[in-house]
DNA sequence: TGCATTTTTTGACGCCCCGTCAATAATTGA
DNA sequence: TCAATTATTGACGGGGCGTCAAAAAATGCA
């Protein structure tokens, strides 16, 4: 029995061991040089035995984008925690989202990779399963910020859309702002310097628009964000550590 | 000279041929399945003729990503070109994306494949160009709306925000929407059933937010983008046709 | 410990695709 | 008509994918 446990627990480690290898391959050169073959040849292993842990490369892509949504779901359950009013953690979030993107380049690239339609539609539904609840994870953890802010009174409430569709509008409007910085290389050129700045920016007028209490000038808002940021960085770098 | 032309006018011909032949494969069956082999056998050339037009897979992506960025362009400057207010121009520009978006779903299709670094990494400096003249140009006439309505004097200066600035959370809001109701399934799982009715008011808050005159309710609001979308709708119907 | 059985690993193999290029065919122009 | 130019062809080398029979290692039992 414990035999059994320490051979699991090695190919455990294996499955582990090829991710870790995978990844850099993949990030700095591409899916399609992400090949069965090399990631064997560099950990000494034939292909073969790769392939009795991941049954194709997509697998091995989804599986690394499992764990940067796990960590962005943590992320989003330590920023919406603590004692501060709904739309504080809600704007702790947005923080949280910012320092993921800019100090996991990584991870929210291989996110990226994981909507790629040839990718997604190659894997297996169990992987695609527990990518959906990383997704709906986050998004409960938002929306329940929004309801918590209903029962309070700060946030009236509206006849025209339910918790979940305010938060697809923040999800979509900050997603969308990562999306185009990353992907459209003529953002400056077309006159948009701070991306950043900008989606902070429309994320007040968004919270505003909502009647969401209390509301903030731009510059407060800007100010408030600020400091978030200061406060939550050294949790964010926690969590980021932890997570290997 | 008129044979020259006329060995030209072949050769383009055929160009468009090789697309209309391409295009199908990699809307049903992605972009594995685009094999040039598969092309030429279907067209019933030899595969060295197929590479005489294009270089690489990449290359033909482009070239469908560039029709469809163009057939982009003229919906844009259809909904903004009349006599009517800037603000109902702009309205009417998100109406021309909805429309995109739902009657073209493989134009929309094709700009996502484009944005994979994937193929566009692989594919020519021209073609890039043309794709990014394209993007300015659709943001520019976006953003000469922004201008006209701060000359006009129905949108205030902000000291915030750059005309380019505004158009980027527009830009940032539709397009996030576009791209999670295109690519997370989870979606109506998760309680949004009706994304382009949210995305409809989250544009109206965010263009009352920029306290764009005259200021509407979400009801008075949503009414004006049915009443856009009616009248746009045979204008819309034409350029595709002429778009083929 | 020795040996039979089960599990794991291996890498050669068949298949398919990419992009090239020398050979062939078609076109042009004189 | 025929030489020169241009276009087309498809066989070929290189390489990746996923498989599977054979080899090696681990396990269990006497």
């Amino acid at each position: 029995m414990v035999e059994i446990t320490r051979k699991q627990r090695e190919i455990q480690q294996r499955t582990q061991d090829i991710l870790r290898v995978a990844k850099p391959i993949l990030l700095s050169e591409g899916f399609q040089a992400l090949t069965m073959d090399r990631v064997a040849a560099s950990m000494q292993y034939a292909k073969g035995t790769i392939y009795n842990h991941f049954p194709n490369k997509e697998e091995i892509v989804l599986a690394l984008a499992i764990e940067a949504m796990r960590l962005r779901h943590k992320l989003f359950g330590k920023a919406a925690a603590g004692q501060r009013s709904a739309r504080i953690r809600l704007m702790t979030i947005g923080v949280a989202c910012e320092f993921y993107t800019q100090s996991c380049p990584e991870e929210f690239q291989v996110e990226q990779w994981m909507r790629n339609s040839n990718i997604w539609g190659k894997s297996s539904h169990d992987r695609q399963a527990v990518i959906r609840e990383c997704e709906a994870g986050c998004m409960q953890i938002v929306a329940s910020l929004v309801r918590e802010s209903l029962v309070q009174g700060d946030l009236p409430a509206i006849e025209h859309l339910s918790p979940e569709e305010m938060v697809f509008g923040l999800w979509a409007i900050t997603f969308g702002s990562q999306i185009l910085t990353a992907s459209s290389p003529s953002l400056h050129a077309i006159g948009v310097f701070d991306p950043i700045r900008s989606t902070r920016i429309h994320c007040c007028r968004l919270l505003n628009g909502f009647g969401w209490q209390p509301l903030h000038s731009i510059d407060e808002y800007l100010g408030i964000v600020e400091k978030i940021s200061a406060e939550f960085h050294p949790q964010f770098l926690q969590i980021q550590r932890e997570h290997r």
